[in-house]
DNA sequence: TGATTTCCGTTGCACCTGCAACAAGGAGGC
DNA sequence: GCCTCCTTGTTGCAGGTGCAACGGAAATCA
């Protein structure tokens, strides 16, 4: 029945927790999984998302609809993520959200209640489900926190320089961008050629160095 | 001793726990309360963040500094606000921030694993502690979540009327914003005399109503 | 009441940026 | 090789927006 136990081994949400002790706790919160055709519902705006989602297989995608029935995606999530988790932790009593799947899926849904309240059983990894549950929360919340300090900037100038710096502070100084420059537009939520316009003045200008999505903020000089 | 407790009881972190509940609690994970002084740091960047804060009372600022030294204040923070608990629960081994205080400020710290393992005492409150951990880090996931979205549109006009769609479903039709022009600006990280003309066109438009700062969506014609 | 400060709207101006279109180079498929 | 698709850089243009400055209205306070 749970042959998804192995699978769920390598996701942050069960990150040292042995497989056994993963098919225990699935029984333990009663944890549910269900199959989801392309184009039905993992969950829909308004329903209470009193439970953790999690993507065994397929695909699918956050959406959010404006009153005036503008659908915006927020998101698309695969094998491995997780969904309602956000929503599930702040107690919010009708999602916002749809979970649309846009293909063949199969979802595991863990009762957030349950997740709680430890079970009687001596499960001492129930323990390590809730840390690994704050990690998650928790670096999500510096992903956000560090692309608004770039979206706050006004001009594309701004938030590449910031967001240079930033990865030239973690990685080193010639450093590989994991964007192609589309997406570090779609990151800095800036026009792309614009961006390429922002980059080549920079380059000109001998404020940094660019080589495709290799950059390096020692001038020309600096070697 | 910890005469704080009943301070602590309003705060979010302890919320649906009992004053002797919160005294034993205080106890049962270590928490050590401290006087900063002020232009004294609590937290040092670098430091490792293991616990998580709590301010007595006092006021003090969270910041930046770039590689280039320039010191950028992230946020302020004062009487039953937290600090380092996200970059606890994310398991940062150095803080990337400083938490200054600007002037005499006491502040709890309670140790993070002490916080994660609950005590063998029975204290079912410890799990409430964890719940509302958990919860107040997927409120400002969604508080982030949600700015971003309005940060993600180009022009003023999309921000503002992303920004007044969504409090008018919270709040219902005309609502006062908890802002004023300056604050409101600075939510939509615009420009405050941009932000007033584009206002006093979507009021030309018939767009919207307002008056100070008090939203309509309704047209003049709608009433 | 009068003075001071804060908040808000307005405007002129420069310029940054979004938008659209095009070209060059590279990767991959047949 | 040849073709197609993808990525990136470039450019003209229009318009939105930041910036600075000013003036009036409202609020706060003595």
């Amino acid at each position: 029945m749970q042959t998804y136990a192995p699978a769920l081994q390598r996701i942050p949400l069960f990150q040292g927790i042995t497989e056994s002790e993963i098919a225990a706790l699935l029984t333990c919160v009663g944890a549910a999984a269900v199959t989801v055709a392309k184009g039905e519902f993992a969950l829909i705006a308004g329903d209470a998302p009193d439970y953790v989602g999690i993507v065994l297989h397929g695909q699918l995608e956050i959406s959010r609809v404006d009153a005036d029935g503008n659908r915006a995606i927020l998101s698309k999530i695969g094998a491995g993520d997780c969904f309602a988790e956000t929503l599930a932790c702040a107690g919010i009593p009708h999602s916002p959200v749809n979970v649309l799947a846009t293909e063949l899926s199969r979802v595991v849904k863990l009762p957030y209640q349950r997740i709680l309240t430890s079970c009687g059983n001596a499960c001492a990894f129930h323990g390590r489900l809730l840390s690994n549950m704050l990690g998650i929360l928790a670096r999500k919340n510096l992903t956000l926190q560090q692309r608004m300090e770039i979206l706050d900037k006004k001009t594309i100038r701004e938030r590449l320089m910031l967001y240079l710096s930033r990865q030239t502070e973690q990685q080193g100084d010639p450093f590989r961008a994991p964007f192609d420059r589309n997406g570090l537009a779609e990151y800095l939520a800036v026009d792309r050629s614009a961006l390429s316009r922002e980059i080549g003045r920079l380059r000109e200008e001998g404020a940094i160095r660019v080589e495709r999505n290799v950059f390096s903020l020692r001038g020309k000089a600096g070697q």
